[in-house]
RNA sequence: GGGCGAUUAGCGCAGCGGUAGCGCACUUCCCUGACACGGAAGGGGUCGCAGGUCCGAUUCCUGCAUCGCCCACCA
């Protein structure tokens, strides 16, 4: 730093720490992340994962959004415009349960919008007798908004640290006027191309949150139970069956055999009573009974589990249901039971949950002797609601659906044929959509009986007998969206005829978060919003997202993205794997293992953090481990240090002239090879080996190569000046997608002119002429002599006589012949070609 | 039960038809004219098990085992 001009410059930085605001600042003020909408074919769009913003932060969202950031980063060098936009997913159940808590109130949409509505609370804790208060559904929405700003600071904060280059201009909320409009129109035109329909139908019903909820949100859970042995009534005798419901009894509709099955074939064409009630139920045959489960004999109720709708359906049964919404037993006897028995035997259950109605019939049946044996315990799996504590229970009502194959065998085609068209990184993970899209068995339920969501836009009228007329809802025109039914009135009638005979009522369902979600691309990339944007970037090119949720984000965003456009919504999809804490356990709040991000950032940098994250490959599951952000943090370090001795070495900043000499130029064309793997790598998504590659070149740099030319660079030697400055610019250019910040900071001191590392060119690898072998034979050499002086116990500045090399490699690396004498501080250098392994000799 | 992945040095991971590699940790050495928030060198593995294909398998095929995930399984 001896030269003019210098003394003005701020000094250089010897450690990352304190990187992160200054770049992030001047990021910000000079727009650098800014999508510049110059149109295709130049932008690369990308279809971000709208956090959820009442979640909590976690370590796992550090991983997974800094693969995408290495992408955007690296397309921005290829000289893309990167369309990068950041959602805030503030739609769903966590968002309400949070709002509720946090402000004191709860939806009632039977109440009106009102503008001067305040909460009761506003964070902070409910005095002692507190009571919730109702508000209106839009005054909630309002509130989450409010909220949800407080959130989104949070994570934005987060990604900022982070070092995402998201463009902060783009951003849009999943509660948000926009995706309210955007979502109730994409209903209505799939309504009008009968993609979406509401029936009345047995559905998956959670009986905690009650509302119905899709094949989507189920998770499989062990759940205790017994078996109960049931005797039926018949005129050959009595007829048992085996059933881990026994509270259902009273909603049985058959006794189901297997028509092959010879122990049951007597009962062909008969019926039995039911006991306790006293009800008469045939006993039919049908193929889904299986002759080795529990007495090969089922009791069909409606509805203890999915085969039961099953048979309901293909064998036309009666409808008995006798579980409530809140999953208790109805509060008055059914009218099919009518012996006086049945009816005090049904007036014992009566508001009893499942669970408890089990244990009471139990006694019951036991009293009446209709029990064999005591019940047996077991343990079998039993779908749950993924958010609930209770099983799903199955209830007819009436719901919204969207077609998704699962009847439709053109469409399921279609939806594989999606898949197989999309492509997934890793490649594996296409058999998770495959085997979800051949597994569908409904279509996908959409409406939700909550009261904080994205509202069906729909009403319907009130017939003069004061019902409700499904048959034909009243829709409102696309430019009135988004409406709230429930404190709007549709259009031709006023406000006062809600609810009254000829008048209307709303809808009163939300949509299933999801409904809202799987329109990302579309609310992302400016459709029917701002059509040039949509033009420039959709379809789009990259969903980054988690394995969790093929399933359901993934599968509903390209199903609805087909129905409005027959087009994949994007081409590459990038699937980042769990985030495990340090013994391999999945980390989750529950368990108490979550790290918050944070501190991690604070620790070792966002450079550190994001190294990390980066060397695990797409897909793999990987654990939480602070020691290679150490490692990280290092090498961050090492960049600055070596970018700054670089720089001196290489007098400077300035024109950088040319290269002449062998050694120098091998040195290049080790990088362009190493340039030329690393783009490869992240053309295929593999941000992991990228990183692997241009760290080993770097430190192939750093301990031989530098150490090879440094005297003679000393010296003044231009070819071996040149060199080193082409070397370490691309160097900090492949750096720059995986650590922004000490690349950012290197690049400045070396281009004082101003320009971005990030805005700079992605490093093309440029044929030199020379081989990589020469640098690579005589990296060794130097290795070895190392290796000799280390066995001495001598230092590595130790003066030696002589060194001799030998062998194969001793040819090529003779080019380095003057480097490598200054280098091992050597009296005479001496190189003897031949046929053997290459080896060194070193006299003292 | 079906599908998908994993199984390589103490730990974390790469690799992939030609008799094993990286990082951490470990041992030894070096304050060498960039860096001690550093550097050099070294020890350590019959690549889960059993078959098969091949001149040759950790790498391909077939079974099996263990772990993880997804789906199905509620009588």
């Amino acid at each position: 730093m001896s030269e003019e001009g210098n003394q003005e410059q701020p000094e250089r930085a010897k450690t990352v720490d304190g990187l992160e605001e200054k770049w992030t600042r001047w990021w910000s003020e000079k727009k650098i992340y800014e999508y510049r909408g110059e149109g295709r074919p130049g932008t690369y769009s990308i279809d971000t994962p709208p956090p959820t913003v009442s979640g909590h932060l976690h370590v796992g969202h550090v991983f997974s959004y800094t693969h995408t950031d290495i992408i955007a980063r690296y397309k921005r060098m290829r000289g893309f415009d990167v369309f990068y936009p950041m959602g805030w997913d503030d739609n769903g159940l966590p968002t309400e349960r949070r709002v509720q808590n946090y402000f004191g109130v709860f939806v009632d949409t039977s109440l009106k919008f009102d503008p001067s509505f305040k909460p009761p609370l506003e964070g902070g804790k409910a005095p002692k007798d507190f009571r919730a208060v109702p508000c209106s559904r839009q005054n909630f929405i309002e509130l989450c908004e409010k909220l949800s700003q407080k959130d989104e600071e949070q994570f934005k904060d987060l990604w900022v640290k982070l070092g995402l280059s998201v463009d902060w201009s783009r951003t849009y909320h999943t509660i948000g006027r926009e995706c309210r409009r955007i979502s109730q129109l994409e209903f209505l035109r799939n309504l009008e191309r009968g993609q979406a329909y509401q029936k009345m139908a047995p559905v998956l019903w959670d009986t905690t949150f009650q509302t119905a909820v899709s094949q989507a949100e189920l998770e499989g859970r062990e759940y205790p139970g017994f078996y109960h042995k049931l005797l039926f009534h018949g005129e050959g005798g009595d007829v048992a069956i085996e059933t881990t419901r026994p509270e259902l009894l009273a909603a049985c509709v058959a006794l189901i055999a297997n028509p092959k099955d010879p122990r049951y074939a007597r009962l062909k064409g008969k019926s039995v009573r039911t006991p306790l009630f006293g009800v008469q139920v045939p006993v039919l045959f049908h193929e889904a009974a299986e002759m080795d489960k529990g007495a090969g004999i089922a009791m069909c109720c409606t509805f203890g589990d999915a085969t039961d709708v099953q048979w309901w359906r293909e064998m036309d049964l009666p409808l008995r249901p006798i579980l409530t919404k809140s999953g208790r037993i109805c509060p008055q006897v059914p009218e099919w039971i009518e012996s006086e028995e049945g009816k005090r035997a049904f007036e014992k259950l009566e508001n009893l949950t499942a669970f408890s109605a089990r244990k009471e019939i139990a006694a019951l049946l036991k009293e009446s002797g209709e029990m064999e044996g005591e019940p047996v315990p077991t343990s079998r799996m039993a779908n749950f609601y993924e958010k609930g504590s209770k099983p799903i229970e199955i209830l007819p009502s009436r719901q919204w659906y969207i077609v998704n194959g699962s009847h439709d065998e053109k469409l399921r085609e279609k939806m594989l044929e999606c898949g197989r068209a999309l492509s997934f990184h890793p490649a594996f993970m296409e058999k998770r959509y495959e085997n979800w899209v051949e597994g569908l068995s409904q279509d996908w339920l959409i409406s939700r009986q909550r009261f904080f969501g994205i509202p069906f836009p729909v009403w319907y009228r009130v017939t003069k007998e004061g019902d409700a007329d499904y048959s034909s809802p009243l829709l409102p025109s696309p430019e009135d969206l988004p409406v709230d039914p429930s404190s709007q009135a549709p259009r031709g009638f006023k406000e006062e005829m809600r609810g009254k005979p000829g008048g209307f009522v709303a809808e009163p369902d939300v949509m299933d978060t999801w409904a809202g979600s799987s329109l990302t691309p579309l609310l992302a990339s400016g459709w029917k919003r701002d059509e040039g944007l949509f033009e420039k970037t959709f379809p789009m090119d990259l969903r980054p997202q988690g394995q969790d949720i093929i399933r359901t984000w993934l599968f509903d965003t390209v199903l609805r993205t087909w129905m409005e456009f027959e087009k994949l919504p994007w081409k590459d999809v990038a699937l980042s794997g769990w985030i495990l804490d340090p013994d391999h356990k999945k980390m989750s709040k529950s368990k108490g293992n979550v790290v918050v991000p944070k501190e991690p950032i604070e620790a070792y940098g966002p450079d550190a953090v994001r190294y990390w994250a980066a060397s695990a490959k797409l897909g793999v599951d990987t654990a939480y481990d602070e020691g290679e952000m150490k490692i990280g943090r290092r090498l961050a370090n090492k960049i600055l240090n070596a970018s700054n001795f670089v720089l001196e070495l290489g007098s400077g900043e300035g024109e950088i002239g040319r290269v002449t000499s062998r050694l120098d130029l091998s040195l290049l064309s080790a990088l362009a090879e190493s340039e030329k793997r690393a783009t490869q790598a992240l053309e295929a998504f593999d941000h992991a080996s990228a990183l692997q590659e241009i760290e080993t070149f770097f430190w192939s740099f750093c301990d031989d190569y530098i150490e090879l030319v440094k005297d003679r660079a000393y010296r003044g030697d231009e070819s071996a000046r040149n060199a080193l400055r082409i070397a370490i610019d691309a160097i900090l250019a492949l750096f720059a997608p995986f650590l922004p910040f000490v690349t950012e900071e290197a690049w400045h001191w070396a281009h004082p002119e101003g320009l971005s590392v990030h805005l700079s060119a992605w490093p093309e690898p440029v044929p030199t002429g020379e081989s990589p072998e020469g640098y690579r034979q005589a990296a060794l050499c130097l290795s070895m002599i190392r290796k000799q002086k280390s066995e001495k116990k001598a230092s590595l500045k130790t003066e030696v006589e002589s060194a001799k090399i030998f062998g194969r490699g001793a040819a090529a690396a003779s080019i380095a012949a003057c480097d490598l004498k200054a280098a091992v501080h050597a009296k005479n250098m001496e190189f003897a070609p031949g046929e053997g392994e290459t080896g060194a000799k070193v006299e003292f």
